[in-house]
DNA sequence: TTACCCATTTTTGTATCCAATTTATAAATT
DNA sequence: AATTTATAAATTGGATACAAAAATGGGTAA
């Protein structure tokens, strides 16, 4: 029976289980608060309880799952203080991340971020998330920081949930656009200090715009 | 086999032996590269595997315990350039941390770090770290950013593993206790520029000393 | 209506069992 | 003798069944 189609080696199946749910989080399809019922998933994702609790414990560390004691596993609920809590974060860390990536950042290296930034403002909104994070990341991977890095990471994701429900990127993207343009400038003067200050204020901009809405939008409890 | 000897079926069995494992850890009583191996923790904290793959997950998400696929848990192995980055995070973490907290600090706030700070001058090194701990957490909390704290909290816990090593703290008391009193000066004028400047320098100034000992001690690999 | 009790649901923990993979060991060949 | 190969042992990853503790919900009685 264990003959399945899908080549499902052992050692991966809570990273999947993970991956998957994180996907259904991330985009808004499980609901913040809705329970995370270990058998159901178990069934969900044609596997057993081990991989869904394994699964459940990364997502908690990640923030996107809670796990009261006794209480089953829930979506973590949004709360706009907390996405000001991400934006704080992010912005001190990735200040902090391109002010050490700024002394290694190669031509090429601008040249690359740069390039996405050209696909970025051609592309719709659909893919401009993606691009948006490939193009921090391109300035921010030269720092050499692999715990930085995926802390930031992880920060993005806890955004994106954010991100997704308050949809404010529309009158944003221009703005950002601009913002990414003088990014770009101050990495290729090799100013770390300006690129620093740019970031900062683009990242806070964003945060800003967004906690205004989500204070309308959401419970203010 | 009913064998229920004692009756600890109640309370999250998988904490239990996190905090075990992770005091053992940080204490060096396991030492950096040593495996752990489920069944023999199964045993040693008398239960069964689950809850000891429930609180490997949990270490290794805290960075105390890595989890190479198929091959076994062990004991995260010390890497000076690992020490180097949660210093440097520390530095961006915390000095927010305190930014945002110093509008927000009552004087009997300040009173109660300068009195802890006073018990830690008349202290030994046993409890220095402790005191040292308690102290910044006095300055920080008002800001009241649980996310932030977490993470400030679980970065100090990585680098105490790294202290404990090296052992640097004899001669770095002294700068560290005048260093706070400059910061409790900055606090009281609630100068939150200067305040977070000398905490910049004073994580940034253990993290280095630090790395130097370290980068002697350990292999460089 | 309110408070309490009880059955159901769900999580948590235990005990095995099996398969896959790594690691160690022994044998064989050059 | 050293290297490679084949085999065996140890260990993890995963699945299933079951028991116990805690939460949930509903119904009933005061």
């Amino acid at each position: 029976m264990a003959e399945r189609t899908s080549a499902k080696r052992t050692g991966d199946q809570a990273i999947r289980v993970a991956d998957a749910l994180r996907e259904k989080i991330v985009s808004g399809d499980l609901k913040p608060g809705e329970p995370l019922r270990q058998e159901r998933l178990a069934v969900l994702f044609e596997t057993s309880r081990m991989p869904v609790r394994d699964a459940l414990r990364l997502l908690e560390a990640e923030g996107l799952v809670q796990m009261p004691p006794n209480r089953g596993a829930i979506v973590a609920p949004l709360d706009p203080e907390e996405f000001r809590e991400v934006y704080e974060m992010r912005a001190a860390l990735e200040t902090l991340a391109l002010r050490l990536a700024i002394p290694e950042l190669t031509n090429s290296q601008i040249d690359r971020a740069a390039a996405i930034q050209d696909k970025a403002e051609a592309s719709d909104l659909e893919h401009f998330g993606a691009l948006n994070k490939a193009f921090h990341s391109a300035l921010y991977e030269p720092c050499a920081r692999p715990r930085l890095l995926a802390q930031i990471a992880a920060l993005n994701e806890t955004g994106d949930r954010y991100l997704r429900i308050a949809a404010a990127q529309l009158d944003y993207t221009r703005r950002s656009h601009q913002e990414h343009r003088d990014l770009l400038e101050a990495c290729s003067r090799r100013d770390g200090v300006e690129a620093c200050e740019i970031l900062r204020r683009h990242i806070e901009a964003a945060g800003e715009a967004l906690v205004d809405r989500l204070t309308a939008r959401l419970p203010a409890s």
